[in-house]
DNA sequence: CCCTGATTCGC
DNA sequence: GCGAATCAGG
């Protein structure tokens, strides 16, 4: 990764921590990269301890931290081209909330990730995508975040918070 | 097991 | 500054 922290990622990031995504949603929003790099970001531009519960402040111990000796380095492949597509950032403001008929979902959804209703599990998103009754009717499948029932994207569009909802339409 | 944020520290 | 590894916890 070479293009470290723009100042639009940095504002999304800033957005969505306050609106109270967890790093890991925010890390699928942004994309090509990992919840801890989001986290790091967060207590650097110390914007940690949103309205949470104390949880104990970790009073943490330090470790010998076993040599890393080869980094793994994040095997994530980047996106090049065809970025319509990719950009997550805030793209579903753009339109009304219409889930079924959703233009930046549909199509978008890879073939071995759909989900017929059988196949839906604790793990798999249960965004419905399509007409209920046609043949190709089929559930995102992809992977769930936190305890909600749909994955990242899914999930940003269906706890959208009203003032977001407001300021999209308005 | 899944997940969360917090922290450390090699790079 | 960055973020993987690790921790503590739900």
């Amino acid at each position: 990764m070479t293009w470290v922290w723009t100042d639009e990622r940095v504002e999304t990031l800033r957005k969505l921590w306050t609106d109270g995504l967890s790093a890991s949603q925010i890390a699928g929003e942004l994309g090509g990269i990992t919840r801890n790099a989001v986290i790091g970001k967060v207590h650097r531009l110390g914007l940690s301890g949103r309205a949470k519960a104390p949880s104990t402040a970790a009073p943490r111990q330090r470790k010998p931290r076993a040599a890393a000796q080869y980094a793994p380095r994040a095997p994530r492949p980047a996106m090049r081209g065809n970025t319509a597509l990719a950009q997550p950032a805030y793209a579903y403001l753009d339109y009304e909330a219409e889930p079924e008929q959703d233009p930046i979902t549909d199509n978008i959804i890879p073939m071995g990730q759909r989900c017929s209703i059988v196949e839906l599990t604790e793990a798999t998103c249960r965004w419905p995508i399509g007409d209920p009754g046609s043949a190709d009717f089929y559930f995102c499948g992809g992977k769930t975040v936190a305890n909600h029932p749909y994955c990242a994207h899914h999930c940003r569009m269906a706890y959208q918070p009203v003032q977001d909802r407001r300021r999209a339409r308005r």
